[in-house]
DNA sequence: ACAACAAAGTGCGTGCACGCAAATTTGCGC
DNA sequence: GCGCAAATTTGCGTGCACGCACTTTGTTGT
């Protein structure tokens, strides 16, 4: 198998792949925004990259995760590489805390979309699992112990998602105020709990 | 609606769901244990059950929770009441840590079963969700920040997640040791990280 | 260039989750 | 007891995820 300098492989066969799932988180994207999220049928989706209807399951394994995949795009790599660019000199706490609230800044506002059908909330509240791995990889090179790592990577994802399960709650249930700040001010307010563990990982 | 002195419901209306309920993951737990996980349609539990097949998605949302729901039975409510009842000169990370190594000992060996397929797997560790609610219930009543005690209860049921991926992981991928110790010692190690945390929380 | 191989795409069949509306059961005041 | 309103159960239809076997398409060694 022929491979680049890095990790990465030239092929075409993992290009085509690439661009297979693309077409499809694209499409579906799309079709959502035209028709409304709960006018596309998977096999829509499907038709208009190009592909077969099985085929879409053999890249996403549920009907949402296309459009939640294609407004997430690559933020989980984007927060470990945050991670791992930050110079030593920075806490470890102050680190993650930065790249979580970077990452998270919507440029393209899709709140409007993922808020409108609760089976898309529930995936896009499920995207904070897929930080996880690669997160861990980054506080494993600043920490020498992986499970440690692990264990707080997971705890700053099940942070992120309490942050935005918040945002996208308008009210909790009777008359209770919870206010739903914007989005960086409550990722930040969520992960200050974990500030301390952090740090003494890091110490 | 009458109501008794406390919150539970004494209608007959309230006792008859939830008979139903542990006739529903007792059916599927025996007829599991029986033919094997993969041999038991929705249909033949419901049957067994004596309700209809629609019914038994008003209780259980998939075909493994309620094979799940039988194992764990009420974990969940047993650990927050476990951290509430802790003295208040027991610190929180202690009491947390307690609880949740006591619940998490398996009396009846449902371990066998559980390994068996992956998506019983799945479904097993999506029970570390369920604790989250009532353990940030018990917390907040320890520390004054119900939004804090949120974080938590979020970060520890993370940790327990990752606990039990480890104990159900017998190698990792390629000949890495991953010494897969007994679940008490491996939940006692996955939540030492986030004492500090807690410590900060409760100090 | 060509053959052998591996990997991705496809069609089909099965079981499943869930919305919806009709039928049944339960709780409660009379 | 009686009947009414609410909650629960049920049947049905639809869309969906996924295992499996098979075809198509890159890839690799000679």
């Amino acid at each position: 198998m022929k491979r680049g300098m890095l990790g990465t492989v030239t092929g075409l066969r993992e290009r085509k792949k690439q661009a297979t799932r693309e077409a499809l988180r694209e499409a579906a994207l799309r079709l959502a925004r035209e028709r409304g999220p709960d006018n596309v049928r998977v096999d829509d989706i499907a038709a208009a990259a190009g592909v077969s209807p099985r085929t879409y399951n053999n890249y996403y394994s549920s009907r949402e995760q296309a459009i939640v995949a294609a407004v997430t795009a690559e933020r989980e790599t984007r927060v470990a590489a945050a991670v791992a660019a930050t110079p030593p000199d920075v806490g470890l706490a102050d680190a993650v805390v930065e790249a979580i609230v970077a990452q998270y800044t919507d440029p393209g506002d899709h709140a409007l979309l993922i808020t409108t059908t609760p089976a898309l909330r529930d995936a896009f509240l499920g995207t904070t699992a897929v930080i996880e791995h690669p997160l861990a990889g980054a506080i494993a090179a600043r920490i020498d112990d992986a499970d440690t790592a692990r264990v707080l990577a997971a705890g700053v994802a099940a942070a992120v998602r309490v942050a935005l399960e918040r945002w996208l709650r308008p009210t909790g249930s009777a008359g209770l105020v919870t206010v739903a700040g914007s989005l960086p001010d409550l990722l930040r307010a969520a992960l200050e709990p974990l500030r301390p563990a952090l740090d003494a990982a890091a110490g």
